[in-house]
DNA sequence: CTGTTAGCGCATTCAT
DNA sequence: ATGAATGCGCTAACAG
């Protein structure tokens, strides 16, 4: 309990000013005499003063904090979001709180309410499912919120989202251009935003190239490694299925790749995949031909900037919705 | 500002009671009658009452936040052990802030005294680098800290480490169980704390069996997929080069094994690799057999409870060092 | 330009 | 077992 806790008080004897004063100065105040104000710096260095940001917030009801929450913490996804986000807070005086919606939506209600109590001034949402079923609950918390890669459909908020379809689109264009006929589409939740899109893109390129779209080829499923390793085992064990897939996701893509490698036997080498995601590791994703790569730390940035606007009430009024542009990667085949 | 700002003395009044006693049934307290205790349980809930807890903490000086900092918030090591950090932190009631070192031993320093201005209860480290310049600006944040992964030589406080040396010594051994001779070391900084127990695993190996250990072949680097790349494409241009590595970090890893896919030509096929690290991607690192495996997730939860119980002082006096056993994986060979 | 004053919402003596 | 009063450190009227 040794603890120096100096206070604007004791800034402001030193300084033979008052609180005001100090305070002034502290928050840049241009209205004090530069003569004072230098020696109310010169208190607080000689001192050691260190501002107490928990008595500011308490007067402010603002902690320049903002909180995010994200399915699971250790995607790769969200982690290039968090950092590039970190990256632009701090710029702005901001922290980053993260917490996560793990396994439901019911966590990531539980997740949102705690950092609500937390009083952060902002939230930005990677959203977990379709549903909106918490919908009410989110506006409850009545402090700024904004959606990255999902949207809610009928929630009128700021959204950061990718061009989900023009992507999709792109890839399996590029597929077709090098005489891909038969391709068929893997992956995702069908009812989340980002799978309809992508699955969009898909058809559109397919119906403009007046190729078929086989429904027992279009394959939804949960995004992880196993479902991806299973789909594909059954897969190459149809004789009839395509050998050219879209992936929509990249856990799906690990899981088939990884199927293909180890059991996927001589038919194997057959397989060209178009996929979202360009990761570190993307180059070990051998059967892959085109990346559909993200703009993720745009994406971050401009969710950070978005909130903290919104917060400090400088962006325009009405909600906001970025929508960018994924960027096709080719491949170079090694199997 | 149509904030509905419910405070205790809101609730006070409603239940007929004073600010104090709705004070102590927020805290437990156990003095309170049941009756009226029921009654101020009542009162909040009919009003909506949340706890402001910027004003407890300006009251209590604790802000049950704790930080972590680590070099690269989108590495995945740190990720990993975040989620598992952040699990075990709110089961008692703390969120995690986060912050990243980045690209020096300043920004880290500069993280460091960020958290603690925003009055984090603990900190949690994930070192940068191995210079101490900065130990006395810790030492003045006068708050707990633990380091995880790599220790601080000469400073006294918790840490949660892994057995580095351990890992490597049973990884190097079952590569030479299986016949290998000629094994060479790369990657990892040599003055880093894991680094020299991977590095000294190794050498006890390669002693143990009466190996020589060529001074050639012990690659030293910063832990960068390029570098990883490079190295492996001076090695497979050398013939005299061993066509076995232990390899004591994934991003070196990962460079190493794209450099093989991609331009390896047919000596590619003659190399195997042990290597440090198991994670989602790790079945497409095909030169990979043994993968030394660390248990994020336990290190992760140490270092939360550890950071914790030394804020609420629950644990044993002198500062902790907890070690954590690896864990060897075999992987199939698919090439 | 600067000082005085009054809380922000809560925890906590000290009474009773 | 409960209440009255005080202050954590800071900001923001309002005066001057």
């Amino acid at each position: 309990m040794a603890q120096n806790t100096i206070t604007i008080r004791n800034v402001a004897q030193r300084a033979n000013v008052s609180t005001a004063t100090v305070s002034r100065v502290l928050n840049h105040d241009p209205r004090v005499r530069d003569e004072t104000k230098n020696a109310v710096l010169e208190a607080m260095d000689s001192l050691g003063y260190k501002i107490n940001f928990v008595a500011r917030s308490l007067k402010t009801s603002r902690t320049h904090t903002i909180g995010v929450v994200a399915p699971d913490l250790s995607g790769d996804f969200f982690m290039f979001i968090a950092e590039s986000m970190n990256r632009e807070l701090i710029l702005r005086g901001y922290s980053l709180v993260v917490s996560t919606s793990r396994d439901s939506e019911e966590e990531e209600a539980k997740s949102l309410m705690h950092l609500a109590e937390r009083l952060v001034d902002g939230i930005v949402l990677i959203p977990m499912g379709s549903s909106n079923a918490y919908f009410s609950q989110i506006s409850a918390l009545n402090i700024p919120i904004v959606f990255v890669d999902r949207a809610l459909s009928g929630y009128e908020t700021d959204q950061v989202l990718a061009d989900n379809e023009g992507g999709g689109y792109e890839a399996v264009k590029a597929l077709i251009r090098e005489g891909h006929r038969r391709i068929g589409f893997l992956g995702g939740k069908p009812d989340v935003t980002t799978t309809k899109g992508r699955f969009a893109g898909y058809c559109r390129a397919m119906e403009e190239e007046g190729l078929e779209i086989e429904q027992r080829y279009v394959r939804f499923g949960h995004p992880t490694l196993p479902f991806g390793y299973r789909t594909m085992e059954e897969i190459v064990k149809d004789p009839d299925s395509p050998e050219t897939w879209f992936i929509v996701n990249v856990f799906t893509h690990l899981g088939a790749t990884n199927y293909l490698i180890s059991k996927g036997g001589e038919r194997a080498k057959q397989f060209t995949f178009a996929a979202f995601d360009e990761m570190p590791y993307s180059p070990l994703l051998r059967y892959c031909r085109y990346a559909v790569q993200q703009p993720i730390a745009e994406m971050g940035r401009a969710a950070a900037n978005l909130i903290m606007d919104r917060i400090e009430r400088k962006g325009p009024p009405g909600p906001q919705i970025l929508r960018f542009k994924t960027r096709l990667i080719q491949h170079t085949l090694a199997r």
